[in-house]
Order: C-alpha cells, then structure tokens, then sequence
DNA sequence: GTTAAATAGTTCGGCTCCGAAACGATCGCA
DNA sequence: TGCGATCGTTTCGGAGCCGAACTATTTAAC
C-alpha cells in the first residue's frame, strides 16, 4: 500500500490531472468511454462488449458506440472471437497503449508535484 | 511531496475511480465541468466566468453552459458582483462541497486499496 | 433439424454539448 | 454625456451521447 495520502492531496491531484486533460484538449473521452479504456488496458483479456458492460454497469450499446468511437481514434480495434463468432474481443493497439502511457505520466507528474 | 507511486499504480487508482464515478451512476458531469467544480472549491475565490474560462482555456460559453447545469444539481451558486455588476461570482454551495468531498473520500479509499 | 438463447449491432426520438457570432447590460474614460 | 471596451448570456446549426426496443448472426439444447 502506498504511503498515506491526505484528503486535501488526493482532490488536488484530480483536480490537476483533469486540468491538464481539459487544458490540453485532446482527449474529449467521456467518462464512460474512458473507464472502458482503462479496463481494456489494465485488466486481463479477453474483453467482450457483454463483459464490458457488465462490469461497468452499463448498457451494450454504451460499450458499443465507446468503442466505435475509439476505434476511430484508433485507440482500440475489434476482432471476431473464431473461437464463438457471436462473440467480439476489443483488443489493444500501440496508439492506446501510449495514450494510456501519456496518462499514467501525467498523474505521475502531478503526484511528485503536490505540495505537502 | 508524497512517497513515490510507481506508474503502474498511478493508472489502477485513476481506473478505478473512473469506475467507482461510472458504476455510481450520479455523477454525469463532463471534464469540463468537474474541472470548473474542483477549480471553484479548491482555488481561493473570487471566480468569475471569464476567470474560469482563462484558467481552463475553453470559451466563456462552455463555462456558462456548466455552471447552468451544475447550478441545476445544486452543485455551485452564481451571484451578481455589486462592486462590478458586470462580473458573476461563482459561489460555493453545501451540496457541491459535500460532492466533492465524497469524491475526495472516493479516491482515498481507492488509494489505500492499492496493490503493492 | 428445429427452436430457443445469447451476442453484438442498429434504429429511434430526445437530450446535451459544442464553437462562433450576436446581444444586452455595465463600466471606464474623456 | 457619449462611446468604446468588458462581461456574461443567448442563439444558431451541427454533432455526439443516451436508453429502449429491435435486428441479424451464431450457438446450444433437445
């Protein structure tokens, strides 16, 4: 577990990151599509929309239309599952993985910078 | 300066309050708009459109448009300033800094659950 | 082989948001 | 007093997201 951090800290880095994303301007993700992202990039595959859904608590088509609009973006893409056609496995790109990078660094930036 | 996080952690917490704020339901609120929430409850006051518009580098329109819709949640208040009736002071209010603070909680908790 | 279940995608009307431009109210200054 | 500048809001057409219901494809059950 990390060293503690205080109450006022924790919403000082929110507040920062989401500054910096707002400021920065690309990334127009809903919040939505973003939690599908990071789960497409921190948990395990295999991730099907069903299973998406499900674990986000939301409905299909909000996995489906997040990920139409990510797959424009090129952040994530589709595959048929040969395995059981029905299904459609989300799989990771290389310009995902470094947006999630490019994110991961900006809360890592922000973190070292909170004043104590 | 807090002790380090290692990259790794620093996207499971912000993926894992994504999807705490997601599964919740109740918070719908864009970027933008949590991004003018934080910045009227964490910086020092006065905030005025303008102000806030500069601050986060959209137009003034954006920030009108969120605190209407954070004004109809009860989330912050707007109040003519009678020193320059011109400028509109944005106002903090009970509901928006009990939000707020419950987000805070949301990412501590999040925080200390994280793997090592 | 036929039928029921499961999966992802699509359609529909409705709502919110967007940026640019125009607007009304107010102030500062001569 | 007038007039340009400043501030917040509103309007406009366009775009994206929403949930509910429906469709098409594929699998499983019998």
């Amino acid at each position: 577990m990390p060293a503690g951090l205080r109450p006022s800290q924790a919403l000082r880095l929110w507040h920062d990151v989401i500054y910096d994303l707002v400021r920065d301007g690309e990334q127009d993700l809903t919040a939505r599509q973003m939690a599908v992202l990071l789960t497409v990039y921190l948990e395990p595959p295999p991730h099907t929309v069903r299973g998406l859904a499900g674990r986000l608590g939301v409905t299909k088509p909000v996995v489906t239309r997040a990920l139409d609009t990510m797959g424009r973006l090129g952040l994530v893409s589709r595959r048929r599952d040969e395995a059981d056609r029905r299904n459609v496995l989300v799989q990771r790109t290389l310009t995902g993985a470094l947006a999630v990078e490019r994110l991961g660094d900006m809360i890592l930036a922000r973190h070292r910078a909170l004043p104590l």
